[in-house]
DNA sequence: GGTATGCAAATAAGG
DNA sequence: ACCTTATTTGCATAC
């Protein structure tokens, strides 16, 4: 259901059963630094990243999408090049036929319906040449119980514990296959809970069989595959993970970082995407569908990367970012007007569009973006169970009111820390109905401008 | 300084 | 116009 809420506790392997009251593995402790993640797999630490970790420690869990090794590589399982740049380290590839059938006909209803929409979400890059070889046979590498949604239990199979072991492999960079490796592998999907969405379109999907080959604008081929066609199969898990790879390897041995690529996916296709993204995708972080959307870029960069030593140079990143971006850019809240928000919030979690305007009006930010907090703040209170006072809708409801509390932009010793670690402003005498550790910089709020966009660009 | 991760803002899609 | 739900994406920051 919510893609990002915590998954029932997973059944390891070894009979663990993780219990959710104890997910203090990693995440947030209420320190506001991310703890190791230290059980029987100790090393994992991060390997797991948000599956693992995240997962375990906050039981809002990340992404482990439709690949269980994905992030593995992060820290233990590096293997470098000659720069001493970590290159991914093999793994066993998990397949999800499933997930492939249903990106399948995402993907194809997205590029063969020709949605016209005005502005394709994603644009073709330039000169497609398609080539997905899609040989995928394979079964899937740990079970996904098609009537649970993500993430089975008790099928999940044990993160590797000889995966992590030396962070190393055999000094070159070259992959071995999902072939070479013993299927039964366990690396997996630690995954964890409420980040899943970078799982779910993979993992949730199921038994609707449609095997229909879909075309997925490609940039051309990477590593000299035999691209003859226009028409391509949605690459399978296998071919993405292998890609990913090679792109991480090559973009290593190029010298360019995450954010290169990303800005010159900007300056190539138009379409700007940051570091996260980009180190996502390599470390196969990224839903399969994402994955699969995003793959004909980075292929193409990759081509262009290969081909043109000054590619750096067509990039002239502030133009880029003026030029390109599309995406809104994310709005930075400041945390005492993000606790303003909250006491609204707790007051009434659904405000009418004339309370969102006065609320807006009131913190000095837009008024979507205020919707779009009330909206976010309702699907995460869904996601963790909390209780909300839709009862209260409307009613009760009183702005002026609220804001007899100390105006924000004013310096004032927090009054209510929520389960954000928001600082609530309080309203009235409504107390919060749920109040949390709050995190490290609350203490002192900082004064207002209350709401702009992060990093300073203009969107 | 580059990369990985937590959290959540923004967006998409279907009511 | 706005909701819910699912998903994508990126800022801030830890590593």
């Amino acid at each position: 259901m919510y893609s990002q809420q915590p998954f029932p506790p997973f059944a390891f392997n070894a009979g663990l059963i993780q219990d959710p009251a104890n997910c203090h593995f990693g995440g947030y402790t209420g320190l506001g630094h991310p703890q190791p993640f230290s059980f029987a797999f100790s090393t994992l630490k991060s390997e797991n990243g948000d599956s693992g970790v995240q997962g375990m420690g906050d039981c809002s869990a990340p992404v482990m999408p439709w690949n269980s090794m994905a992030s593995f590589d992060h820290h233990g399982q590096v293997e470098t090049n000659q720069q001493g740049n970590p290159i991914r380290a093999p793994s066993p590839t998990p397949t999800l036929s499933d997930s492939r059938i249903k990106v399948k006909e995402e993907v194809a209803h997205e590029t063969d319906s020709g949605e016209e929409s005005p502005e394709p979400k994603y644009p073709s890059p330039p000169n497609p040449s398609l080539y997905y070889p899609n040989t995928w046979t394979g079964s899937p590498f740990w079970q996904v119980n098609p009537t649970a949604g993500n993430n089975s239990n008790s099928t999940n199979p044990m993160p590797s514990q000889t995966l992590v072991k030396n962070g190393s492999l055999p000094g070159n960079t070259t992959y071995p296959t999902p072939a070479n490796q013993s299927p039964n592998t366990p690396v997996d999907c630690v995954v964890s809970s409420m980040e899943s969405s970078r799982c779910s379109s993979a993992n949730s999907s199921n038994g609707a069989i449609n095997e229909r080959a879909t075309t997925i604008p490609n940039g051309g081929m990477v590593d000299g595959g035999q691209s003859s066609d226009n028409e391509e199969e949605v690459p399978s898990e296998s071919e993405m993970e292998q890609f990913a790879k090679d792109l991480k390897h090559k973009r290593v041995s190029m010298g360019y970082t995450q954010a290169d690529v990303g800005y010159a996916l900007g300056v190539l296709y138009g379409k700007m995407f940051s570091q996260t993204t980009i180190c996502r995708f390599e470390s196969l972080q990224l839903s399969f569908k994402n994955m699969c959307q995003l793959k004909p870029f980075l292929e193409r960069w990759l081509v262009e990367a290969e081909n043109n030593d000054n590619l750096q140079e067509l990039i002239n990143r502030e133009q880029v970012i003026a030029q390109t971006r599309k995406r809104k850019r994310r709005t930075n809240i400041e945390n005492i007007v993000k606790g303003t928000l909250e006491s609204y919030f707790m007051k009434c979690s659904k405000p009418g569009a004339q309370e969102m305007v006065q609320i807006a009006k009131e913190l000095n930010m837009d008024k979507d973006v205020v919707r779009v907090w009330f909206c976010n703040r309702r699907q995460k209170g869904k996601r963790q169970g909390m209780p909300t006072v839709d009862e209260n809708d409307g009613e009760g409801y009183d702005v002026g009111q609220t804001m007899a509390s100390p105006p924000v932009g004013h310096y004032s010793l927090p009054q209510v820390v929520t389960s954000q670690g928001y600082m609530a402003a309080p309203l009235g005498s409504t107390p919060p109905l749920y109040a949390s550790a709050f995190h490290k910089n609350e203490l002192f709020p900082q004064p207002l401008p209350h709401a702009m966009p992060m990093g300073g660009h203009i969107g």
